[in-house]
DNA sequence: AGGCAATCTTAGAATTTTCTTAGAAAAGCT
DNA sequence: AGCTTTTCTAAGAAAATTCTAAGATTGCCT
């Protein structure tokens, strides 16, 4: 799951992050609205919590040109105190959410989450499946007929990947910029690795073929 | 599926190529309008993407030198400004559509998709046929009632040119610049080699036929 | 029919891509 | 701090693809 942070005040940046992070989402991080915009017409984010107070573009800025461009993102917006008043209760909060700063950790969260389920990227029970592999989005592991496969998270987020994207090819660095993103030190030969880890765990139930490779292009999950 | 990014600013043109590949696309790329014009002259694309601002040729120049030249190529532009006059002159040049600068990778793909779709060089579901034969792009995979050809990367490629121009004789070397491209240090000798891979990999289903040898000229399908 | 050129076929060499292994580095936990 | 788990680096093995080369076959022309 990817978060997108417009945020220009560094600390707070940070902690957002970093919550995001403890909570295993992928989180990218901007310091202005222009950053932002930027950041988001580039890459395809499941959420975007959004500053209102933010230098060059404001949040109410960034966020319109998304909208004109037919982004569909849902947005969580972040607002001091003292301006709640405005232009908050113009929001599309079918959408949209916002929280007062300072906020309880887990009351983001939670509006995180319900930001999420509303936009029907998770679902109500948080699982996904390809055939008899299941995929428990809470506890962040894999099972295959109810035998867990102890999954570290990358392999967890590779098999989730694959699992949303199933019968469809994938390349390598697709996989890479999606489970290790951009800052990355590595590359992308990374994957080749991981397809390997993830393999040895289906293995022992016979499924390890599923994962095919396409070779010269990617990979897929199939049959 | 080739293209021709013709793109004068290196991180935008990368981005832009990186995209395409990622969808499979195979991606030539030129750095201003006179490169872009010769390259599109040399090889055959499926489409070209022409940014309007260039050094030494604009994309105008390029565009109508190409359509005088009898190339009816469909052509993306991209122009930095939401110029309506830069729109009304592309399209009266023949560009086929025009996306504004920033744009949205979603967005750009779709327009991508949807020339080529309306040039006739994809399908709808990603999926083109000829008789029995299936080529499937989102597998890289060719099938003929369901059974899986097997097909390699040049092999697929080939075909897929094949039945882009089903009943129409295609040149070795018309095979050779757009499978291999020019940068290739082989002879168009290899095509008939692959023609030959192919015959074979279609013979089991008794499709070999399908290929057809014309002398001293190419090759085509039909019947 | 014979000869010539184009095409087909075969085999294996060269290259590229992917897989596998092992261990080092980093991060997390108690 | 010390132990465990996870992540990453590196390099060689294995596998698949791509290409070279040469001889066989075919069709066409005189």
């Amino acid at each position: 799951m990817r978060v997108l942070v417009v945020e220009d005040d560094l600390p707070l940046r940070r902690i957002i992050s970093k919550i995001l992070e403890e909570e295993k989402y992928q989180v990218d991080q901007a310091e202005n609205g222009e950053e932002g915009y930027l950041l988001a017409t580039l890459n395809e984010y499941d959420l975007i919590t959004l500053d209102i107070m933010l230098p060059i573009m404001d949040g109410y800025t960034v966020m319109k040109k998304l909208r004109d461009k037919g982004c569909q993102t849902p947005t969580l917006f972040l607002t001091a105190k003292d301006r709640i008043e405005d232009k908050v209760h113009g929001l599309d909060l079918g959408a949209d959410d916002y929280i007062v700063k300072p906020f309880a950790t887990e009351e983001f969260l939670a509006r995180v989450r319900s930001l999420l389920r509303r936009a029907g990227k998770i679902g109500k029970e948080g699982k996904i499946t390809y055939g008899p592999i299941l995929l428990d989005t809470n506890q962040h592991e894999g099972f295959i007929n109810g035998d867990a496969l102890k999954l570290t998270i990358k392999e967890y987020e590779l098999l989730y990947y694959l699992i949303q994207n199933k019968e469809q090819i994938l390349t390598k660095d697709q996989f890479f910029q999606r489970v290790w993103g951009l800052e990355s030190e590595t590359t992308d030969a990374i994957v080749e690795l991981y397809i390997h880890y993830l393999r040895k765990k289906l293995a022992p139930f016979n499924f390890d073929g599923v994962i095919r490779t396409v070779r010269g292009v990617g990979y897929m999950l199939k049959e």
